[in-house]
DNA sequence: GCCAGAAATTTCAAGCTTGAAATTGTTCGG
DNA sequence: CCGAACAATTTCAAGCTTGAAATTTCTGGC
């Protein structure tokens, strides 16, 4: 059981790695921009994306330097910034997501909806488990 | 079902975070020292942890510093390097092992024989797809 | 014996990640 | 109005990770 554990972890650990172009955080950073067009700010960013205050910043400089995304000013609150994709990282955003989308479809080939189901369901318990140990 | 495998993943990622006082990619490195006590080389490291070498380089010098293992030069080939657990990392690795089983069993509790049987012959297939994808 | 290629390890640059401190700005009770 | 608490963001140090280059050392064929 111990060694299903850690199977399944390092199984899962190195999937859904990018083509070619781009990482995970950078992707997951775009995902998110991608479905607040109108933008968000840091600290929305990173409670999206469960990561910390410092993650985001990082991750969002280096978009920002690869002119994928941009920050700007809140007008009501001089501590808030907001960032969202620029016109080139949406349409970069768009393919790579074409292809994260394939590559998923080919890794999930013949698995059936009913294995999903058991998985998610199992998955879900797990994490039931997981909230009453961390308390 | 793409939202069930972002779920997952984030799900185990987190998780097996040791104790307080190591971190899960020390304790992968003193496991694989405790389970053969003879030593081993550092390829043999990599290989076993799945990491690349600079890595493993990275992970025993720390755990050089901290003297839970140790260096020492092979007396057929000069090139070759055997690490091994010292005494003490020996002793520390045996208290953290006890830990992180109990984490895990806390973690699988309310999960059924047929439950993990399942998991690992669904991870299984998914494995056989991404070594088809990888070629 | 020599030397080209292979092997074992380390070094390096770059990026990811966290949590803690530091900065700057807002808010609210007195 | 003021100062204390709180909030948003960045900076920082430390560790993890990779893949590529650099070192040093073998090894096999000539």
């Amino acid at each position: 059981m111990l060694g299903a554990t850690r199977a399944a972890e390092n199984h899962l650990r190195g999937h859904l790695r990018m083509g070619h172009d781009t990482t995970l955080p950078r992707f997951d950073v775009m995902a998110a921009l991608w479905r607040r067009r109108e933008g968000v700010t840091m600290s929305d960013l990173s409670r999206m994306l469960l990561v910390s205050n410092g993650n985001a910043t990082a991750v969002v400089d280096r978009l920002e330097a690869d002119g994928q995304v941009q920050r700007s000013p809140s007008n009501t609150d001089r501590r808030t910034v907001y960032v969202a994709l620029t016109p080139a990282g949406l349409a970069a955003f768009e393919v790579q997501a074409a292809e994260h989308e394939a590559e998923v479809g080919r890794l999930f080939a013949g698995l059936s909806e009913a294995d999903v189901d058991m998985m998610t369901d199992i998955l879900k318990r797990m994490g039931s488990n997981r909230k009453e140990v961390v308390q």
